[in-house]
DNA sequence: AAACGTGCCGAAACCGTTTTCTCGAGGCTA
DNA sequence: TAGCCTCGAGAAAACGGTTTCGGCACGTTT
């Protein structure tokens, strides 16, 4: 690296008098004949729109805003301090909004109630037209107020408050498509390896997974859910517990991807084929997790993208005045890998 | 979730007028009130301030920044999808420009020069004070340009113009520091399995991991650098490649924790104990990958927040006119952990 | 030739804030 | 009592656009 300043004049950024001055215009026909106003000769039309290629002339934003009383940004306000949920939700939105229409201001407030408030104030300066909230777990979470000046979407953590408005994955139904995918492949005496308890992710998988387990005539096998920690050493200290209990099993679901790369490791240390002994499954389809392990997992797809996409679309919704409340749950899919069939 | 409109009248924002009209002033003297300007009676203030806070007065940042010629934003332009370099940039970034002051507009181009052009028009369009562009690898990638009307730092990739500003991670003093943390703990045949050889991460650790062998010394283990794939498979693959070679070894260096992931499964399938026979070691301390390891994968940390408070740290002396050009290489940290001794 | 319509352009107001300038009231001194 | 200073407050300009409105120069009709 070489140090020098000097770097000196950088080009100011160019305003519509710029363009009116080289083009030989008001300002005011220049606008019209940028923005394709009628009442314009072509030729001024022409003229003008060749002097503000010229000097890539870029309307400012900030100034449009204050006359439109819109500004095109809307906040993110993130809890996830590895981006694994707000990053994809991002480019859900980014999508949803129409490319380059609308910017995100993203911010993080490490689950830090302070620094929530302090980024909030910040966003609200800077006059966004709506805000979605990211948690950093499913839990719901407490509300950011009743009258704030723009629209408020939560996603992936609910509200506390009904009369908010959040978008979250159906963890209930994950945990049913999860079973229904091992029951479709023939599998009868599944056991189920969670996380930590006290998440709602962890008992609404597990309530998802009983319900379909019921519906189909099965039991769970291992008596009951068995709760631990979200880590690969869960995941191998459950399973080598199930092993040692002498649990007749053909499949695990696990509550993660991490406890169900644990329980791939314990499985393979004890000579257990997977999938044609027993079949494993997690959650979230985290491809770091699922594409490296042996054999590839198949996971629940907890579709951020399109829950992202979908808050968007709220939002929009309720910038235009037709807002709506309560939680609306987003569908799971299930991604078939080898972990559950040969066929994978 | 109960689906209703009516949510209607969403209080709209106040603005100094409002103030002004309750506290039964001039909105120029409200002005003087809030900001701690001189000449405003102790009285008058008061009750501006009062009013200010009756009505959750939140001055509007668009029309301060128009008259300052300041937004108090900076863009951060990321190629990353999956945000593990641009999220701990981003978090570094907000805590070297001083909480809140600044608000970061994150666009993701999805390595597209489209969209990365539309983004950046975007982004000009709204006046940034900055713009951090983050690459999705460390290979150079090509300029934004030079005269644009606002200070550009290229994070994590460098520009492949030397007269822009980039701050890269060091790779070849992460490899330097590698085989000197396997060489103090006593090993002395050291091979290294590394990633896609066209990647210059890829060549530039293998570079500084071989500096510091002849350093000490030593030759590398295996006759050559054993280039691949970033992929656990690929780990797998070739620690049993060196096994069957039968190579003589008390250490592998990986390319990355994924590759460091695959290996340890192999050596674990073969009877090898980690580290008591061979040592083992990651590129990139990704934690979700180095915690699940067994053992805990010792791996070499690529410092993102530091990279992403020095250029913010840039970006904020070039705003103010003291700009650099040039590369500059940014220190990494080995983070030692139970795959390279018996102390974690 | 007067009345009228039409096409094109510019002046001015506006958004919300900050800053500079002006002005009046009151207290003090000579 | 005239002159001066200080303090406090408001009017106005500025930032960079968009939109409304008025006006000018034509050409057409009666």
């Amino acid at each position: 690296m070489s140090a020098s300043d000097s770097a000196g004049a950088r080009p100011r950024a160019t305003t519509l008098r710029d363009v009116a001055l080289l083009a030989g215009v008001s300002v005011a026909t220049a606008s019209k004949a940028l923005n394709g106003r009628a009442h314009v000769h072509p030729d001024t039309r022409r003229r003008v729109i060749e002097a503000a290629e010229r000097i890539s002339f870029t309307p400012n934003t900030l100034a449009q805003a204050m006359l439109a009383g819109q500004t095109g940004t809307v906040g993110l306000l993130t809890n996830d301090l590895e981006g694994r949920f707000s990053l994809p939700i991002l480019m859900g939105a980014e999508d949803a909004f129409g490319a380059g229409k609308i910017s995100v201001f993203l911010c993080d407030a490490r689950d830090d109630a302070i620094r929530e408030e302090y980024h909030l104030k910040a966003l609200l300066g800077r006059r966004i037209d709506g805000l979605i909230v990211v948690g950093s777990n499913t839990d719901p979470r407490p509300s950011l107020g009743r009258d704030l000046p723009v629209p408020v979407v939560y996603a992936y953590a609910a509200s506390t408050d009904e009369d908010d408005f959040s978008v979250v994955p159906d963890n209930v139904n994950a945990g049913t498509i999860a079973v229904e995918h091992l029951v479709a492949t023939g599998r009868r005496r599944i056991a189920h390896i969670s996380g930590e308890a006290h998440f709602t992710a962890a008992r609404d998988r597990a309530t998802g997974a009983l319900a379909a387990l019921a519906s189909a005539g099965l039991e769970l096998a291992g008596t009951t859910v068995r709760y631990g920690a979200w880590t690969e050493a869960w995941g191998r200290a459950a399973a080598r517990a199930l092993l040692t209990e002498k649990i007749e099993l053909d499949a695990i679901l696990c509550g993660s991807d991490q406890i169900a790369r644990g329980v791939l490791d314990t499985l393979r240390d004890h000579g257990v084929d997977v999938p044609e002994q027993i079949a494993v499954m997690g959650f979230d389809n985290w491809e770091v997790l699922t594409s490296g392990a042996r054999p590839q997992l198949t996971s629940v797809d907890m579709n951020f993208e399109m829950l992202g996409r979908r808050a968007a679309q709220r939002m929009f919704d309720a910038i235009d005045g037709r807002s709506t409340v309560g939680v609306e749950l987003m569908p799971c899919r299930v991604v078939v890998r080898g972990s559950t069939t040969l066929e994978h």
